[in-house]
DNA sequence: CGTGTGATGTCT
DNA sequence: GACATCACACGG
């Protein structure tokens, strides 16, 4: 996939043209590939949810005013990671967080990542374990094995993005904008009720109980 | 099923 | 202290 002016568009165009495209990671000879079916953005100082939202960069946050394209990768909660690719919108900042995928190939080392199997060797498919892999933005790092040392990185770079199904392409019909996930009304304001998560509605694999 | 809580990096 | 999270324990 050419990613040269991929992501040097409005950034909510970017994040509904995420949605069905696939992200392909290597890492110790295992391939892992997975399907975007859920994304949320996030802009600079008229978002209050985002980590941008001062207007200048901070040491973490400077994948979100770097070029389109740029990996940023952030630690939550002191344990988890997020997986956002950066975007340019009208305020400058931004980026796209991906908050779900649909796991496509290498499974079984993903449920290992996710310390769901022991080994590889005892991965079992099936749509119980399936969905516990990625439905959730510290979930699919951990799927992909993304950590911060992917922030500042290029997409193409660690972490491929391949053409995959473009939904808002092909099936418009297909994608939904709802409010973000977990923010808080108090101190986020209006921003919280803002409709800027996309998701492939009919898919069982995003996340929030869908499915 | 639901609700509560503990783990703890980075920023305010 | 707040937070763009997740897994587990516990009660109905």
């Amino acid at each position: 996939m050419n990613l040269e002016h991929y992501f040097e568009r409005p950034i909510h165009e970017v994040a509904r043209d995420l949605l069905g495209r696939e992200l392909v990671r290597s890492v110790g000879g295992e391939r892992l590939r997975a399907r975007i079916v859920e994304v949320e953005v996030y802009e600079g100082e008229n978002d209050a949810a985002s980590h941008a939202r001062r207007g200048t960069p901070t040491e973490r946050t400077k994948p979100m005013f770097a070029a389109p394209g740029t990996v940023y990768v952030y630690t939550i909660y002191g344990m988890y990671q997020c997986l956002n690719l950066r975007a340019p919108s009208e305020v400058g900042p931004g980026a796209v967080l991906i908050r779900a995928c649909e796991p496509l190939e290498g499974q079984a080392y993903m449920a290992v990542r996710r310390s769901l199997v022991e080994s590889a060797g005892n991965y079992v498919g099936g749509p119980e374990v399936d969905k516990q892999l990625m439905s959730g933005p510290g979930k699919l790092c951990q799927a992909l094995s993304i950590d911060t040392e992917l922030s500042g990185t290029m997409v193409g770079d660690k972490l491929q993005l391949k053409q995959g199904q473009p939904v808002w392409r092909d099936a418009p019909q297909r994608v939904e904008s709802t409010a973000r996930i977990g923010l808080n009304p108090d101190t986020c304001g209006p921003s919280a009720k803002w409709p800027w998560r996309y998701i492939i509605a009919d898919s069982p694999w995003i996340s929030c109980g869908a499915g």
